[in-house]
RNA sequence: GGUGUCGUAGCCAAGUGGUUAGGCAACGGUCUGCAAAACCGUGAACGCCGGUUCGAGUCCGGCCGACACCUCCA
């Protein structure tokens, strides 16, 4: 099925197809590992994610994914800093390198990373590499050098620049974002910054070293210039490694767009002759109680912090794919309880299913769950609307539960339920299992001794448990012979 | 100041001028010893004021309000 998806660039919903061949290069960027993801970085992660699981079970499409990973830049250098409070005993003892340290400190963080998108239901399997960018400091070099040598960028105080006004001159500068050169916000112009660049605009390529920081050699002209990568380049270089330019499709979050992308457009143009690629594809941010989220607001989570609460990443996972990811999503706690009851609702379709078909797979899909199926698909292709994808399943969840399905229907739901799950990876598709009791030992007495009484027929003393459970913070679900306690 | 986005029922969230979006919650009912789950059913909305139109949540104008970006930011 042909997909469509919005292109930043053209600022219009076009055709997606790959440049060469049925394989799609997408490059997203990954995250800043000097801390604990949050959830509003999660939302761009799990856009990445949905976006490939598309082109892969809708569009039929090889995917090649690249996430980078930035693991150099102020924040990491500062709290891999000796003496910093940042430091945690998990990442071992500071050495007197710099380098060490922050290799240390960055690594830890980068494992939490994977581990936290891999309870969000990203499938670290599906990434074809995720780069770091101190692994391509020769790459960044060589294409600065480039970037030199073609005269858009210049050195000042032993850092380079990207000369943005020399480039305006051949080329669109602002392809992504409308800029009014003449109206930075005042204040903004000049950061705390100290590196002396011509024009507010200009960004730099090359950092000079400061003391006590990691720092990489760079020779240019027969001169050493130590110093370290500046942020936007890492993406140019590694994607010119990992995917050649151009590819087909580049994510990252709205607030992105400008300057990090823009740059990146900028640069890659200047050093490679060639602009990164053919989509861009931004997603709107996530805003907790409507607001962007922000430690002074007192809203800011980690997914950690969620998950210790007692949420379900999964349900998490649910939750921000019911607004469509070029919207913002208003995360509130409600809205993921909301999304867990919808959840197990089509889990406990799915364990009807499968007890229909016992098991049984088919993907030769005709009738009425070809039609569902071609809904939902259709809705996904069409810039990914996963709002109305949801409504057609649960239309048809509506409808067509009570419709007896035949087992031959079956199967193919089961099919289909597969491929929905290949992309929404919120189910098990799987007969229902008997959950292991979690509840303490003092709860399960309880519950014990109702079942007992309820054996007995002794209803009074059976509901007055229940009751007492239920006090305590447990539902008593009950089954044939047995029980189930859900916490409440 | 510049650039944008958005205001839809208790909450979340679609909506491409013309028949019910959908989810959660709520309220009836079936089932169950009672519950839970599931299923059947019910109601409720388009920030305000004008305009265009046979017809506007949807287009135009104004107002009010919220949010974001403007070189740390997913």
């Amino acid at each position: 099925m042909t997909i469509k998806l919005y292109n930043s660039l053209s600022k219009k919903v076009e055709q997606f197809k790959p440049l060469k061949g049925n394989e799609v290069r997408m490059y997203s960027c990954g995250p800043t590992v000097y801390n604990y993801a949050h959830i509003g970085n999660m939302r761009a992660f799990l856009f990445a994610d949905f976006l490939q699981r598309v082109l892969r079970t809708v569009g039929k499409y090889e995917m090649r994914w690249v996430m980078n990973i930035t693991d150099i830049d102020d924040k990491t250098i500062r709290d891999s800093s000796i003496g910093s409070k940042e430091w945690k005993s998990e990442m071992g003892e500071q050495t007197e390198s710099a380098k060490d340290n922050l290799k240390k400190l960055t690594s830890f963080y980068e494992k939490s990373f994977i581990d936290d998108i891999t309870k969000l239901g990203i499938n670290p399997k599906h990434f074809f590499a995720m780069p770091k960018a101190t692994d391509y400091i020769k790459e960044m070099q060589e294409l600065i050098l480039n970037i030199i040598e073609n005269g858009y960028a210049y050195i000042a105080d032993g850092s380079v620049y990207f000369d943005v006004n020399a480039w305006r001159k051949d080329d669109k500068y602002g392809k992504l974002y409308k800029i009014d050169f003449d109206n930075f916000k005042s204040g903004y112009r000049i950061d705390s910054d100290q590196y002396e660049r011509e024009q507010a605009s200009d960004f730099v390529l090359w950092k000079e070293f400061k003391e006590n920081e990691p720092y990489w050699d760079f020779e240019i002209a027969g001169k050493n210039y130590p110093g370290r990568p500046g942020w936007h380049i890492e993406c140019s270089a590694m994607e010119y490694v990992l995917l050649e330019l151009p590819f087909d499709i580049h994510t990252g979050g709205v607030d992105l767009k400008f300057p990090h992308h823009e740059d990146e457009i900028a640069q890659s143009k200047a050093g490679y002759g060639i602009e990164p690629t053919a989509f861009w594809c931004h997603n709107e941010f996530l805003e907790v109680e409507k607001r962007k989220m922000s430690k002074s607001f007192g809203n800011f989570f980690t997914l950690r912090d969620l998950i210790k609460q007692g949420l379900d990443p999964i349900d998490i996972r649910l939750a921000m794919l019911s607004a469509h990811y070029a919207s913002k999503y208003n995360f509130t706690f409600k809205g993921v309880a909301a999304a867990h009851k919808a959840r197990v609702r089509v889990q406990e379709y799915i364990y009807y299913v499968w007890e229909l078909a016992k098991g049984k797979v088919s993907n030769d899909f005709s009738g009425k769950v070809e039609e569902l199926r071609n809904k939902v698909f259709a809705e996904l292709a069409d810039d990914l609307h996963t709002p109305r994808a949801l409504a057609a399943m649960f239309s048809f969840l509506n409808d067509a539960q009570s419709n007896n399905l035949s087992v031959n229907e079956a199967q193919q739901m089961l099919g289909f339920l597969t491929e929905m799950n290949d992309i929404f990876a919120a189910w098990q598709i799987s007969e229902e299992k008997a959950k292991p009791q979690s509840a303490p030992q003092d709860i399960i007495d309880i519950a014990n001794e109702r079942l007992e009484a309820k054996k007995n027929k002794d209803f009074a003393r059976a509901d007055a448990l229940r009751s007492k459970l239920s006090e305590l913070g447990y539902l008593v679900k009950d089954s044939k012979d047995g029980y189930e306690l859900i916490k409440n």
